[in-house]
DNA sequence: CACTAAAGTTCCATTAGATGGAAGCCGCTC
DNA sequence: GAGCGGCTTCCATCTAATGGAACTTTAGTG
């Protein structure tokens, strides 16, 4: 009866469970119960209970009237320390502004986060295609365009491990073939960008390119999302070329982001 | 030898520590040294190490090169799930977006949270006065037109709460008496917006209303930090109120940010 | 290049905080 | 007003957390 590992046996740490109950939220869940928090995480609902009024008490859950949990400001507001924010993201604003201007294009910035891709920001308007996620939210690897380029980029065994597991399937254009997927990245390494077209939703793609710092350490992809009926690679390679080179010297000063670990 | 309240008697479980590790950081402290935690938390050193192990496992960490501290990104990730972000912030945007090209100023949006004013969000250019604060930052409540809003329309018992503390003094201008400041407060109610000259930092001035959701539920404040010399106060105020309608309009479908208790 | 200080990491006997099943408590519906 | 789902509180049990001390690594110095 060994309380911390009876459901399986990898979570123990009661921290651990505090983060498996924020990490219960998301873009579909906002706002969750207790039943429903202790469902997804799986933890007695007692336990969870503890928990979550520790979370709320600190500030980093509140609660509503309706007795359901949300994230609370305190957590939101320590959470803008984080460097991807108050480094790449502030950093890079302005620029993704223009090139939003100047493509009247779904402008994105996405950093590698965990295997997957994780949009940093967004710029849209009215005209633009309506967007499948949205800051802070995650997107596989291998069917966006700055998902392809944040693979392409990593160490030999960082894409040979993402190859490994099974690649989901969004459209009949995703590819998940390993070995399509090896050459459509020696590709993107060959050519400096990355395209993607109707591999994620259908009737748009989208053009991505690295943004290196100190010449060779990627930190971000930055990249448009388009109709495909008016997709100009060229040009949009042009611009989101132009676009990363100014990201990079804006954010280079500062550091700690490429999360670039030659080994471990 | 209680290790849990050695310190103080106040901060015991193992979550709270969790959250006092996190809330270091902060404008000034945005990378942190093992040792540092442990000094700001006056958590012994190895609970310190494990405390941020652990976090850094989660991910609500991230340890760099130089053995440094930072927020992590899965932290970030979750915290935009948070109302203010999710519901106010983003709603609000293209609001206040509008509302700085239109006067050209520093626009700001705030909350009250836990007795500051929590800053939203801010959108400033070149021209704009040099803000003292950012997004996801606090101010007193005393010294700013958001603040006076915010705090002008809390029940009784709220306002004099906030009085009974001490109240900060920032420059020759800001109002640390409490009978000035609840006269002044009374004025704020009376006209529907508040302004502060020179109350945080010389050369500046503030003005701001409050944006009510449902007809009186107090959500949030936007307002102008302007240079004192053009700071022309009607014109501003009619702005404000049509930008306040607006991101109430906005916003109002959704609820849970006015965090309006009448009791407890 | 040995030497010292400071920072970080690991150990481990002790126990306090965490655990979760069970019982109690709403608020709601039929 | 009995039944029900969701939430809260209890409490005996025991594991995960504790932190002092010892050790290792890193950085700085003569």
């Amino acid at each position: 009866m060994s309380p911390a590992r009876t459901n399986s046996g990898a979570p123990i740490s009661l921290l651990q469970r505090g983060i498996a109950v924020l990490g219960c939220f998301g873009p579909e869940t906002r706002s969750l119960t207790l039943t429903e928090i202790a469902e997804l995480t799986k933890l007695p609902l007692s336990t969870t209970h503890r928990v979550a009024g520790e979370l709320t008490k600190g500030g980093f859950l509140v609660r509503g009237a309706d007795k359901s949990f949300h994230i609370g400001t305190r957590m939101w507001s320590i959470a803008q320390y984080a460097p991807v924010n108050d480094q790449l993201r502030l950093g890079a604003l302005p620029t993704l502004a223009r090139l939003y201007e100047e493509t009247g294009e779904n402008a994105t910035l996405a950093i590698l986060d965990r295997g997957r891709a994780l949009y940093v920001d967004r710029i849209h308007g009215a005209r633009s295609v309506a967007s499948v996620t949205r800051a802070g939210g995650y997107l596989p690897l291998h069917m966006t365009g700055v998902g392809k380029v944040l693979l392409a980029y990593q160490s030999e065994s960082g894409i040979e491990k993402y190859l490994a597991k099974p690649l989901t399937k969004a459209t009949k254009n995703t590819i998940v073939d390993p070995d399509l997927l090896r050459s459509a990245l020696a590709e993107v390494r060959q050519q400096g960008f990355a395209v993607a077209r109707e591999e994620i939703s259908v009737g748009t793609g989208s053009v991505a390119v690295p943004i290196f710092v100190k010449g060779d350490v990627l930190v971000a992809a930055v990249g448009v999302v388009v109709h495909l009926a008016r997709m100009d690679v060229p040009a949009l390679v042009a611009m989101l070329q132009s676009a990363a080179e100014t990201i990079s010297r804006e954010i280079d000063p500062v550091r700690s982001i490429g999360v670039r670990r030659t080994q471990g």
